[in-house]
RNA sequence: GGAAAGGUGGCAGAGUGGUUGAAUGCGGCGGUCUCGAAAACCGUUGUCCGGCUUUCGUCGGACCGGGGGUUCGAAUCCCCCCCUUUCCGCCA
């Protein structure tokens, strides 16, 4: 959520930003409704200074035996006219919160700015040792290897749920565990994250906090009979943790990771890139989420970035990293890499993780702060996240990435000790 | 699912219609004492919004789970909702 003070002092600015961000340009609105919005503060303020001021005499007045029917009379006007005012309040400043709701974040001005995914600009690639794009001999893709080896069964992943639902199978649910292990083992032990495990079901008040609800409502499963989300990653929950609190200044940066299932419904995007892995509509996830000091926030994003590629490099996955142009960024992001894995099969980027800063948007949302020691006064903290990593389009990669000639797949060596086999078929 | 209790400041916990933003204790911060620390003592200590002050501030308003009602006046009375805890039942 945008802050009305930062609009008004800075409303070119916004609205350029919002221009950049295919938003609509809702600046003139906010001015418009925050200045009516101040003067009927003025008002009903004005008024409520004198009802206080009659209230604490009326007891001395009833000691004295002094008549107090007129201003009682008096009185009753005066508080009916404040609940009229308070009520038109209410309405308007309802008005502003809805449009700030929906008006999405703007973007760092490190941020190129661009249309659409393809003014997308490349930052750095890393390709293992030996890699090569083209190979001599026929690569199979990942539904042909996960059939193959007996390792994924995704006609009957869609027999017990429906399409978009994976099932492993023997030495395949082995390594996705193994994985997960890995990649949570490693942040906690390389990049001292702490582990959290939150609960994948919440309630409406967290997806507003992060900014999934409203805008990305229709994506979002939803069990009506008891007003819960099941979470679409672990961002949600986790960056919840703090929702309504003021953290201490020496206690930043802090830095969470966790594993969950994530749930998303993809509603209308059948067809491209569907298949398999591609897009699911359960998937596990490492995230990572960072709650730090404004001025720190760039600095740990690009550490975020680097810790979840520490990933990727230990596993021997070639990848490239994005920086997301202002078209392409999310709803609440400030800026983005997303970290694409090399399929072979496809013969193409696969996006496998997000790390994004969100500056103060969540985190006015959630209502996140931190109590500065030199100031004393709570300031809102900006948030990050990024998966490290998403372990459905991770699989494709490595599968595809560590076949051999005969169709088996070699598992990297990081995660021997997690699987105790080192190849698969 | 059945029954009961309860939601007050960072925490604990008073307060049942009129200077109550709210006693008291703990914690935090500042100070005295000390070589230093502890103890003791003294002082201080919420958030949000608006006006003026482009500083330190200052004035006003709101906030005792949320919403509505009664009243000149509500933390306190009434109604609705939400949440938490405990006990019983069921169950991993």
């Amino acid at each position: 959520m945008l802050d009305v003070k930062f609009i008004r002092e800075n409303q070119e600015l916004v609205k350029q930003g919002l221009l950049n961000k295919n938003a609509a340009d809702i600046v003139d609105t906010i001015l418009k409704l925050d200045e009516q919005r101040r003067s009927l503060i003025t008002k009903t303020e004005d008024l409520k200074a004198k009802k206080n001021q009659v209230s604490s005499q009326i007891p001395q007045f009833k000691k004295e035996g002094k008549d107090t029917t007129e201003i009682f009379a008096e009185m009753k006007r005066v508080g009916d006219e404040i609940t009229l005012l308070d009520g038109q309040l209410r309405d308007l400043e309802n008005e502003i919160e809805d449009i700030l709701r929906n008006t999405p974040n703007l973007a760092h001005s490190s941020v190129p700015v661009g249309k659409s995914a393809e003014d997308n600009v490349e930052v750095r690639q890393w390709l293992p040792e030996g890699f090569n794009f083209k190979n001599d001999f026929k690569v199979l893709d990942h539904i042909e290897l996960g059939k193959k080896l007996q390792i994924l069964d995704f006609e009957r992943g869609t027999k017990i749920s429906g399409s978009g639902f994976s099932l492993y199978t023997g030495k395949g649910a082995t390594l996705e565990r193994a994985l997960i292990n890995f990649m949570l083992d490693y942040h906690l032990k390389h990049h001292s994250y702490k582990e959290i495990m939150p609960p994948i079901l919440v309630n409406r008040e967290s997806m507003k906090g992060t900014g999934q609800i409203p805008k990305m409502e229709e994506d979002m499963y939803f069990i009506e009979k008891d007003g819960l989300y099941p979470i679409p990653t672990a961002e949600v929950p986790i960056t919840n943790i703090h929702r309504d609190e003021i953290l201490s200044e020496k206690e930043l940066t802090i830095k969470y990771v966790g594993y969950s299932p994530c749930f998303r419904r993809e509603a209308g995007s059948y067809g491209k890139e569907s298949k398999g892995f591609l897009r699911v509509h359960q998937f596990n996830k490492v995230e990572m989420v960072k709650f730090s000091k404004p001025e720190n926030s760039y600095d740990e994003l690009e550490l975020m970035v680097i810790d979840a590629e520490d990933i990727l490099k230990e596993l021997g996955i070639p990848y490239r990293i994005l920086m997301l142009c202002t078209g392409d960024l999310s709803f609440s992001a400030a800026k983005c890499y997303d970290i694409e894995t090399w399929s072979p099969a496809e013969n193409k980027w696969l996006e496998a993780s997000s790390c994004s800063n969100f500056e103060a948007f969540q985190a006015r949302r959630a209502n996140i702060r931190f109590r500065r020691e030199e100031t004393k006064k709570p300031e809102f903290v900006h948030t990050l996240n990024g998966s490290g990593l998403a372990t459905s389009r991770l699989m494709v990669s490595l599968l595809e990435n560590n076949q051999t000639p005969e169709g088996k797949v070699v598992v990297p060596k990081v995660l021997h000790k997690y699987t105790g086999f080192e190849i698969i078929g």
